[in-house]
DNA sequence: CATGAATGAGACTTCATTCAT
DNA sequence: AATGAATGAAGTCTCATTCAT
């Protein structure tokens, strides 16, 4: 995804590419400091050792910075996964779930600041009229989708029981993005141990063939 | 529970009672409709059509507030929960489990806006040291700790499995508190299946013997 | 002085009295504590161990409170200077000089607190138009007077050398003034020494014939 | 003595300086006008014809200004001493007291308005916790150090009478700091004149052979 | 006689944004 | 490409004062 500047129509040049992401690195450490409200332009440009001025010339504006974090985040976490061959697209169900919660977790346990993060911006960033841009349409839309699809697959092929596919979605989603609480504040945690216990969770969550 | 106020060991009067409990209302509303952040002092005011400076009269401080807010939805919460006679005491696990569930949902459905504030409000709440007042310290203490309760004795009896009390304590916790926004985002939803779906969910998830 | 409240033509009751004797004792505290900026009316209510609006109650302003604590102090220094026996109307001038800076140091060194709070107020009081209320003016002629009065007649007789009146009067009174941030900031301070010290000063300062 | 702005390690640039300076001198002028308590960083950027948010932006905070303005005071006083050759270091004791006496006194007598206002500001200043941040230590340091070497240098020589080094520099101290009331009262004042009396004053006060 | 309640002005400070260089 | 400078709105909080009871 090539990003045009200020509708000049010119290409990034390789500083600006640079800066940008410097810019929303470092305002995904402060957010994750400070939380949502704490993480003002003045923090994220100290962090950085620039100006704020740096900040508004590469930015439109404070909202542009935090919702390409969260595409950011989001690009990584999915190419993780991808790399991680959790989903081979014709998985068995199951394998798919289980494949979606270690491959999710994993990403989380490497990279807990900037999951915090993303977590604190899409519940908390709202646009001028106070709505959530980040509210449960755009969870709906962007995040169960997938989900759902792996819930209904399974259902048609009578692996998983019969349950509602968007309530176990949420529920999936829900625990997987507290999981980086967890790991900011116990740093020992065993993620393995952790990632088996979600994974068990689920698996007898689902299951056909025991009601 | 008498307050005193500011310290000078008076009870509180009806008019400060009062005012107090319009202020914290109107704080809940706020908080819901804009968020932590942009959850001002001023728009507190508007939304009671008093000025500010009674805010300050009657608070210390704006953490009070929200403080108090949090206190006061928690105490209602749990008398719901007695109520609704949910918790006897010496319930078989699976029924305290089911009633925990159903009255925390029950509770939600019934006052999303209050609930996601307190959500809203335990997340972003901070100390002056950036730290949260309502972090995960504070949430296994008051939260999680009945829950598992509830699930190490379902495990010494033999009727749950056996996984981890804290994990799923905490996927209970989370699949409850994400309830406001479904219940706000989509006011039809039907309670009593999203309910029964939740419980079956983690009835499958706890269950002994089909492992 | 009666003291007639609220022009109702009548006399203060006891009560009345006790009352604002107790709030400007407190007042007197308070600016001792927090200075003449810090002394709001809160604390001075918060340390009577009333509500604010008994003060308001007793007292036209903050300005009538402040005016007349240092009334009150200055009436119980004459009071015992007085009593003290410094002033016998026809002292000798050098006896005189030593007669009131001993009473002046001596009730300082009893009472810095009060003096202490007094120096606050002549210095930071002004009205509503930023001009100070104890001033220039209001010190040459309720303070200065007296001092003045004692080297004319010390230089009459041909007991002090030839020297500006005014000039050593301001001297004295910036050195007495001072005595209470001493007895405050090294309260072990050898009072009688302190004294002696400060008296000789001013002996060799004046006195005839040595030039 | 560079300043370095916001700990950004950057040197402060022409206008940054030109800035701060303004908004210091400026303080320093409605300190002197509306006293301690009435100088509000309002009235600040009133008189300097700029935005509050240029003063909070140029500063950390308003104690911040106010130190600063001491400090630049008592820097222009220490120069002007040096320039007026007053101090030749190993001048005779009485000289040295005479050349102290008289810097000073012409000085004030030059900037009446700036010492009234770093009087006003060291008596009014407090930290948080209400403490002088001006108090009795911080004089004893840097202002009574040196006065009490001079004392203490003519008595060794025997030029000095037998007094309290501490005494004796309380009381130029306080005659000093209280010229700049005379001044402003009396804008006609007679400088020459008021400073042979101090001067006098002071080498009475301090002479020995005549005890 | 007392006070709880309310108010509105104004305090200091933080902030996102704009702009000239 | 960068940034120092400036701004004005809005933030929380303190305060002296007024008023009904």
């Amino acid at each position: 995804m090539r990003t045009n500047i200020r509708s000049t129509g010119r290409d990034a040049t390789f500083t600006e590419t640079a800066r940008r992401s410097q810019i929303v690195e470092c305002a995904i450490e402060t957010v994750c400091e400070f939380g949502y409200a704490g993480a003002s332009l003045s923090r994220v440009a100290e962090r950085a050792g620039i100006s704020k001025g740096v900040i508004t010339y590469h930015f439109a504006s404070k909202a542009e910075i935090l919702e390409e974090a969260v595409a950011v985040v989001f690009a990584r976490g999915a190419e993780f996964a991808m790399r991680s061959g959790a989903f081979t697209g014709d998985s068995e169900p199951h394998d798919a779930l289980r494949g979606y919660l270690e491959s999710n977790l994993a990403y989380i346990a490497a990279h807990p600041r900037e999951i915090n993060a993303v977590v604190e911006i899409t519940r908390g960033h709202r646009d001028a009229d106070g709505r959530q841009v980040f509210g449960t349409a755009w969870e709906e839309r962007e995040v169960l989708g997938l989900l759902e699809e792996i819930f209904r697959e399974g259902q048609r092929l009578g692996h998983f029981r019969d349950f509602s596919p968007r309530v176990m979605a949420v529920a999936v989603r829900r625990v997987i993005d507290g999981f980086s609480f967890q790991v900011l504040a116990h740093p020992d945690t065993d993620v393995a141990a952790y990632t088996a216990e979600v994974v068990a969770m689920f698996e007898h969550a689902t299951r056909a063939g025991t009601a």
